[in-house]
Formats: structure tokens, sequence, C-alpha cells
DNA sequence: AGCACGATTAACT
DNA sequence: GTTAATCGTGCTC
């Protein structure tokens, strides 16, 4: 049985909805020459409007944020730390800003092709963290804004079943030091149980 | 024009 | 647990 395409409806909705549903989903990198790199969703944040002072929409609709403003189903993709890039994808209806962060994947297919962009890291640290699977996958600024949703995209996501419920945590998110309460502190990260994540690694 | 800092990571004590 | 790396971004002057 062909896997299916996410498409918009998936992505046009909540943003925790689409944050929680989103683990267990397969993350699909199309290489040119047809090599597929890929990896299940275990680990991402909702990041929801303009009020939530955690999202980059905080300071309005500027240059840098701009894909989070638009449909559904497209990449938002920026640049920190002076090194790094993170993928996001857009959530809700056009015009409201809010996006879900992939935080970490469990690796799939195209290991090699991974390993060579992560020379050094071992594969239970190819893709466990926001900046590593986009180095693991080569997404960089050429992604931002790109629709996830169309057939011909290099990037996009493939429908497998739910997790259940019992396998997932949720908590606060990462990274948010200097955010004012609650945004700082509201559980809008989901994870697969480490335990379980630990259990794929072993079945190898 | 200058500045402080970030949705992080790897290396080190 | 602590810290350097490294630069685009948004804010202040």
């Amino acid at each position: 049985m062909a896997p299916r395409r996410l498409g918009r409806a998936f992505f046009a909705r909540q943003t925790l909805n689409v944050a929680r549903e989103l683990l267990g989903q397969k993350l699909v990198r199309l290489h040119p020459g047809g090599v597929r790199l890929s990896g299940w969703i275990i680990e991402a944040e909702a990041y929801i409007g303009s009020d939530d002072l955690g999202c980059h929409a905080r300071h309005g609709r500027t240059a840098r944020n701009e894909s989070m403003w638009g449909p559904a189903g497209r990449a938002y993709v920026y640049f920190t730390y002076g090194m790094h890039w993170m993928l996001n994808i857009v959530t809700e209806a056009e015009g409201f800003p809010a996006a879900v962060l992939i935080r970490a994947l469990f690796p799939d297919e195209g290991l090699p092709s991974m390993r060579r962009r992560r020379r050094g890291s071992p594969d239970v640290r190819l893709t466990d963290g926001p900046a590593k699977l986009c180095r693991a996958l080569g997404i960089n600024r050429s992604f931002d804004g790109v629709d996830l949703c169309r057939a011909e995209t290099r990037l996009f996501l493939e429908s497998l079943p739910q997790v259940d419920e019992a396998s997932v945590t949720r908590g606060p998110r990462v990274g948010l030091n200097t955010v004012p309460e609650p945004w700082q502190s509201v559980p809008w990260r989901f994870r697969v149980r480490p335990e379980i994540v630990q259990g794929l690694f072993k079945e190898d």
C-alpha cells in the first residue's frame, strides 16, 4: 500500500492538534537523483500567534517570519545562533501566524547521506535536535516558504498511523529561557516517550 | 550605525 | 554543569 502524503487539511487546524498528531508521521526529503532521506517525527512544539511571546510572530509580520503568516502546509525555515537552520510547518488559517517546530526524528531512510552530512555523530545523535535534523536532511533557507503539500516538492510528509496516547509525553517548550510567563511554561512540546525511541534503535 | 541576543550544538571542566 | 562558536534580526540611538 503506497503511503499517502499529508495534505493541506491536516495542517490547517489548531496548532496543538497538528503538533500532537505529527508525532509518528514521516518527514521525507527527496534528494536530487531520487534518493529518499526520511525519519519519523518524535518531537514537535507548537508556536501560536503573535500573542505567544515565545513565537517569532511576537514582532509582528517581518521579512524573516513571513512564511508563518501564509497558508498552512508550507515550511517556515529560519536561521539562528549564527549557524543553525530550523524547520517549522505552518498551521491554521492564512493570515494567522502559527507553526510547529520539528525538534527530532527517528532516522529511517538515507542513513548514509545523513551520516555524511553529520560526520562524527553516532546514529542516535543524527537527528535528535531541530538543527541537527536540518543538517542531516540538507534543509536550509532555500526551503523557506516551500509548499509541502504540492506533488513535486522535495520535502513532504507521509501519513502513518497515529501514535497512541500512552506513548506521548507533553511538557514546556525548550530554549525559551528569557520568555515571560505563561509562555515559557505552557505545555506545547510533544514527544514520543524516550524509552520507546530507544527501543526503535535497538530493533536494528 | 551599533548592539544584544537567539525555538542550538559540541566540546570541555 | 559551563561555554564558545557565529551572524541575521529587530530594536535603540
